[in-house]
RNA sequence: GGGAGGUUAGCUCAGUUGGUUUAGAGCGCUUCGUUCACACCGAAGAGGUCGAAGGUUCGAAUCCUUUACUUCCCA
């Protein structure tokens, strides 16, 4: 059967995907006998379909897991979704409004009944996707986020905080989002910078016609919710003010003229309206002076009837509208630009309100103190190393968490309010109704006298269990998983939920497993466009990552994503990259191709043991190479070098060597090591390109029913006798074949016209030893030796020898004398230096021994290099 | 505003404790080349003085200072 010239992955990878399945090879068990691998995936979006990021992500996740399965650890790579609260809720609402449902129209199990249809539908399909990119997950793992046991994990964890006294209930100003209608925590919120407005409100002074207090504000509509106007009590302009009260403009209410030097003298007018409901540093200067609080701001954004004036209206609206009405009434001195920083929501873009409400909340400072010492001491690495200043920073900052949501999809918190107003937090009502009955002395209380807190938790609350959840180690602390599974060994997320996900986590593995829950954390880079650009829906600048893996296939789009992505860096897609990893895929599929044409005569004399010693010493130093790069967790690295390996020195230059000539048969001896060879490339090549490699193992021999790459051995590096100088000695003879082949491109010659070569060499036991080589590699019929070159031939310098290539009539004698003495003059410039250099004595007197020694070892070289070209200038 | 990075070939990046001249890699680019695995290919080649300025040193991309630009985190 002839083989196709091109590689066509598509039906060579669900072939193989399936097959893996069968023999159950990404399953794992706790086995003694096999240290353990653990990596539990970043939970994806249960409703999220794969984009750009994820493939990065997975495939540096598989690549490691797979390496580890091939090390013989017992690799477990946990899969799952994340039930994602806010962001499902959203698309769950949006859905409904389209069949025209409105959520506040349906009851709390009405709305999760629709939302768990719509998990059930689109859940997971994101999880089939991984597949398709070659993901080794260990299937039968999957978990959810909000699966019953992982809702219990949250649960235990809750009831277990709260009797800890580290979960609390309070009123504190939150960060409101009147889009979600929801409290959001400090970390959902991002700063954005915008132009704003600042508007210069006239409040007139009590009791004094004629006279106004201007305060500067960009929120006009707050002054409904004002309760006083605080100045700066060193402020010349304003001490006249004392004990004084002002009058809100168009409400006409009076507040009073307080002072107090945080109030900034600066900024605008120095006189600040102080609105405690809605500003944080205005509550504390309300609770500083015992002032009042007015919300007047609804949970959807809106005024309330607090308001008095604008009620119902948006407080965007009301902010346009308040400033003409001020205008009309002279009570607006002006308005001016200003560069502000608005606080928007992460997840709905909304802007965020801050808000007082009664929430629950995480204390956070006792918990995060180990977690930043498992990081500053290194018990959790962090690739690379320059996000352990960004963890201090937060970890050293830490505030408390907001953990409630004003949500359905999600975790119910479990505090049950009793009639009186108080309440009790158990695992379940009937816990709970223990509790109460004991907390109130009424025997007589039933369940219906329960009422469970509405509000749901935090999705980061289930997330941050999940190294220990997804093992059960909750429910169980002592099972057979979690003990052998956990800690887990790396992590593979971005640096945007550092805070998020990777502090907690590690918060949460020390409090409840007194173990870090990972020693790894490899932070990966944004996946942006070529242009730099965040992909993006609105931009339509990503590409659909079932799209490329059709297109290129999936080995190809991994090694396409890895070749330009170190840790910590954002990945500039572009389409080159998947092609350049799908041309990979290419000439490893035409170099099996070669070696499979070849007929075996053993008959033959073993030819190419130069070739084969050369290979294997490069193969080992590869090797070497790429289990150093692993180390470090430089994937990108351990990728290139495999991929040059295979490339220039097995396929451009090794497969050159052993070639037989043109159907004719190749000698057994070659043909085995050739075959070993490319079979330790596969494996070296698997963690990258697993679809490929397990194609050709099963292409290249016979294998058995359980023979496959994906658990074959990972080599291990050998030192091969007299490396160095084997690598050594071919590299002198590949550089004269460079010397031959640049004269057939200098000269115009083509690669196939037989040439001979005249060397006048000092080594000519190596020239002999590598005639083979050198006759096939450079086309050259007949290599002889001379002390001086025949007239008629191009020369070049190696070292100190001289090669000369006769070339009747092709011959430009200025020519050649030019590019000689140009060479010349290089390399006197050079001895020049190096001389220069030797001659200093300070240099001799400091300078390291081998330095020296090397240096003077530069300078017999250029010198044997310029008695060469000199010889082969006066031979012209 | 505070903090941490980055600035090396057209692009994306390496460059370990300062010591190969003409500072490397991949991609791209240029020239030439299709009977003999692969044009998703082969051969050869061009291209940077390491953001700028100053300093330490026999010697600096590498250490120090200042500065410019830039990314990220926090406010």
């Amino acid at each position: 059967m002839s083989l196709a010239t091109t590689y066509s992955p598509t039906d060579v990878e669900a072939k193989w995907y399936q097959r893996w399945q069968e023999q159950g090879f990404f399953k794992a068990k706790p086995n003694p006998k096999k240290k353990p691998y653990t990596v539990v995936i970043p939970p994806p979006n249960v409703t999220g379909v794969l984009h750009m990021g994820h493939m990065l992500n997975n495939t540096i996740q598989d690549v490691l897991v797979r390496r580890a399965r091939m090390q013989g650890k017992e690799a477990c790579w946990v899969p799952g979704t994340d039930h994602a609260s806010i962001a499902t809720e959203a698309k769950v609402v949006a859905l409904l409004k389209e069949q025209g449902i409105n959520k506040t129209d349906l009851t709390r199990e009405e709305f999760l009944a629709h939302a768990f249809a719509w998990k059930d539908k689109y859940g997971g399909i994101i999880l089939e996707q991984l597949k398709q990119l070659g993901a080794s997950c260990d299937w039968d793992r999957t978990r959810f986020t909000m699966e019953p046991d992982l809702t219990d994990a949250v649960l235990r964890v809750f009831v277990d905080l709260y009797n800890k006294g580290l979960i609390y209930r309070g009123v504190r100003m939150v960060n409101w989002d009147p889009e979600g209608r929801t409290a959001i925590s400090d970390e959902e919120v991002i700063a954005k910078d915008v132009q704003a407005k600042m508007y210069y409100l006239k409040y007139a002074v009590v009791g004094q016609e004629g006279q106004f207090l201007t305060v500067a504000t960009s929120r006009p509509e707050t002054i409904m919710a004002d309760v006083a106007v605080a100045v700066n009590p060193n402020d010349p302009r304003y001490a006249h003010l004392a004990g004084q009260k002002v009058r809100i403009p168009l409400l006409g209410r009076e507040i009073p003229v307080i002072f107090d030097e945080y109030v900034s003298m600066d900024f605008g007018t120095g006189a600040l309206k102080v609105t405690p409901a809605h500003d944080l540093n205005d509550y504390e200067l309300g609770v500083k002076h015992n002032l009042p609080v007015i919300d007047i701001l609804a949970d959807n954004g809106t005024l309330n009837e607090k308001a008095v004036l604008y009620v119902g209206q948006d407080r965007f609206a009301v902010r346009k509208q308040i400033a003409k009405d001020l205008q009309e009434v002279g009570l607006l001195e002006k308005i001016e630009e200003y560069a502000s920083i608005v606080q928007t929501s992460e997840r709905t873009k909304a802007v965020i309100e801050p808000k007082l409400s009664l929430q629950w909340f995480m204390k956070m400072e006792q918990m995060a103190k180990p977690a930043l010492e498992a990081v500053e001491n290194d018990t959790v690495r962090l690739h690379p190393p320059k996000f352990k200043n960004m963890y201090r920073a937060w970890m050293e900052n830490v505030r408390d968490w907001c953990i409630s949501r004003q949500l359905w999809w999600g975790q119910q918190i479990p505090a049950y309010y009793l009639p009186d107003g108080t309440f009790v937090v158990a695992l379940t009502a009937e816990d709970a109704l223990q509790q109460a009955i004991a907390q109130t002395g009424k025997a007589d209380l039933t369940l219906s006298d329960l009422r469970q807190d509405e509000d749901v938790l935090d999705t980061w609350f289930s997330s941050w269990l999940w190294p220990i959840s997804v093992f059960d180690g909750f429910k169980d602390p002592d099972n057979a998983d979690i003990n052998y599974f956990y800690p887990t060994n790396d992590l593979v997320t971005g640096p945007d939920i550092l805070f998020f996900w990777v502090a907690r986590m590690i918060m949460a593995g020390l409090e409840y497993r007194q173990e870090v829950p990972f020693k790894n954390v490899y932070l990966t880079g944004i996946v942006r466009d070529a242009q730099g650009r965040k992909m993006s829906k609105q931009l339509g600048n990503s590409p659909d990552p079932l799209d490329l893996i059709a297109q290129y296939g999936a080995d190809g789009v991994r090694t396409g994503m890895l070749f330009s992505a170190p840790a910590g860096n954002d990945l500039l897609y572009d389409v080159k990259l998947v092609e350049q990893g799908r041309n990979f895929s290419n000439k490893l599929w035409n170099a099996f191709r070669l070696v499979k044409g070849w007929e075996a005569d053993a008959s033959l004399p073993f030819v190419n043991e130069k070739a084969v010693t050369w290979f294997n010493a490069r193969l080992q130093a590869a090797i070497v190479e790429m289990d150093d790069h692993f180390e470090k967790f430089r994937m990108s690295d351990a990728l290139m070098t495999i991929y040059k390996l295979v490339w220039d020195d097995f396929c451009a230059m090794y497969l050159e060597m052993v070639k037989p000539a043109y159907q004719h048969p190749i000698d057994a001896e070659s043909l085995r090591h050739t075959t070993a060879y490319l079979e330790t490339l596969l494996k070296l090549l698997h963690p990258f390109m697993p679809f490929i490699t397990e194609e050709l193992w099963h292409e290249l021999a016979e294998r058995g029913p359980r023979d496959y790459v994906t658990v074959a051995p990972w080599p291990r590096a050998t030192a091969p006798a007299h490396s160095a100088e084997t690598l050594t000695n071919m590299d002198k003879a590949l550089a004269i074949v460079a010397g031959i082949r640049a004269v057939r491109n200098q000269k115009n010659l083509g690669p196939n016209k037989p040439l001979t070569l005249v060397a006048k060499t000092e080594e000519p036991q190596l020239v002999t030893d590598y005639e083979g080589i050198i006759r096939k590699l450079g086309s050259i019929s007949e290599v002889s030796f001379a002390e001086a070159g025949p007239a008629a031939s191009v020369s070049f310098v190696l070292g100190g020898s001289e090669f000369f290539i006769p070339l009747e009539g092709h011959i430009d004698m200025a020519a050649e004398r030019t590019r000689l003495e140009k060479e010349l003059e290089y390399a006197q410039g050079f001895r020049d230096s190096v001389q220069k250099k030797l001659g200093n004595e300070k240099f001799a007197q400091n300078a390291k021994p081998e330095v020296l020694e090397k240096e003077r070892q530069k300078l017999a070289d250029a010198e044997a290099k310029i008695a060469a070209l000199e010889q082969a200038l006066k031979g012209l």
